[in-house]
DNA sequence: CGCAACATTGAGCAAGATCAATACCCGTGG
DNA sequence: CCACGGGTATTGATCTTGCTCAATGTTGCG
């Protein structure tokens, strides 16, 4: 299909030239590689075209969704600084990707991967380990999406933003969401006017107060927690346990 | 956690005997592997084990699942004769995996499958393929957990069976479905009754009739494959339009 | 046959969607 | 500096889909 043109600094010099040095992990495939900027709601690809290149995110948020008939979107991940894109080697994309706000990216080819894949076997694993990480996170999407209430579905999403922002340095209790609340509704499978309304709902319970479009100040991050719907520790013996409480009902 | 245990007829030979001919694919690993019979309900692993081994489903159904707080259970897949389970090379497993009905499977170590790896790096590949097809289906099913009525899902399963079912030789429009109205409605996130209501709606509507339990007749593909709320063919340029109609409102 | 598990059907309910009005935020230009 | 305006967010009223609870029907096995 139509491949998304245009993008800001790119001059396609189609990273031919070798690295000079024997990249380690897949990120260093991506060190000489040039920025190129994008701006507010940019694409990066669509689903089903041609999946020419893969991305790594220096800065900003890029948002990958699908989009069905009449227009419902499903956004199936945010990704920030330090995320790369593409992983799963299909020869089309499966969906499509645009930026929130303005952003940075780098790009190699999938030829580039493919042969450093043979020169440097080493990335193999990674690579392996990037998709099991991908499918361990969807899984626990299948599930917020399958089963949690409106409630669930938020608190597990700004729980799982906070543990981002920290692991990427952020100190505190201050969040920023860089996207609209329309993007948090189309990632949790709600309306915007249910995220909203759940949002100032536990503002009103001293669990987080908003400042402000895209701040959340997260004020209990236990009772955060508690309301996550999930299975807290222990996970294995519960299990057990629902399971054998379902079977003999 | 704990080792789902006690399978009839499996002497954990530890599958330690090197196979005599090069493996050309992963299903080759497992062909002079043992059968081991499970009876419904049995478990192949729970949500936390270690992950030991792989499976190959050799007949039977396998049920794979996820049990939050409270007993929920969200059902990730359904698993076929041929079809191998594990691919995802996580430490411990990221979900439980149960019997439906009778089934037969194989099993290989993960230690076996890492050595031929080594030795046959054409399995690589193969692999990735087999992550890659689990992270589109995957995304398949969160556009369709976020996003879709009781009618499409049920639709959308339906033709995904019917599907799989002609894929494995089955002829004519007669579908079975091993599983039970709980099992699909904890696939598609809906309660048993609305998943037996929305059948009969279908039923009443003259596009499948519902022969038992566990067997329905399509009569009406095309108009199945019309209610299952998907992007019907021309995907890409639809969704540009799509996209286009959403930014400027 | 009789029982237990599973499925269907109905009635009422509730969580979240939809529709609609208003408020907020922020960049632009007077 | 403030007024304006567009995009975004909040809030309220009402509606709908699918859930819950409950009764009845069906299937298959001991």
């Amino acid at each position: 299909m139509l491949q998304a043109r245009s993008i800001h600094l790119v001059v396609d010099n189609r990273d031919g030239v070798a690295l000079g040095v024997q990249p380690t992990s897949l990120s260093d495939l991506f060190v000489r590689q040039p920025v190129e900027q994008l701006s507010a709601g940019q694409a990066l690809f669509f689903e089903g075209d041609a999946a020419r290149h893969l991305f790594r995110v220096i800065s900003g948020t890029i948002r990958i969704f699908k989009i069905i008939s009449d227009g419902r979107r499903v956004i199936t991940r945010f990704l920030h600084a330090g995320d790369i894109i593409g992983v799963s080697l299909k020869d089309v994309y499966l969906n499509s990707a645009d930026a929130i706000g303005d952003a940075c990216v780098q790009r190699v080819s999938r030829k580039t991967l493919e042969q450093e894949l043979v020169r440097t076997p080493e990335l193999g694993p990674e690579m392996f380990a990037r998709m099991c990480d991908e499918l361990a996170a969807q899984q626990d999407q299948m599930v917020l999406l399958s089963r949690k209430n409106a409630e669930e579905r938020l608190c597990t999403f700004l729980r799982a933003e906070m543990r981002r922002a920290a692991a990427n340095g952020a100190i505190g209790a201050m969040l920023e969401l860089p996207m609209t609340r329309l993007d948090v509704a189309d990632y949790l499978g709600l309306t915007i006017e249910t995220v909203s309304r759940t949002l100032t709902k536990l503002a009103n319970k001293g669990i987080l107060s908003i400042s402000g479009r895209h701040v959340v100040r997260i004020i209990r991050q236990a009772a955060l927690a508690q309301l996550c719907g999930d299975d807290d520790e222990y996970a294995g013996e519960r299990n057990m346990v629902a399971c054998w409480a379902r079977q003999h009902h």
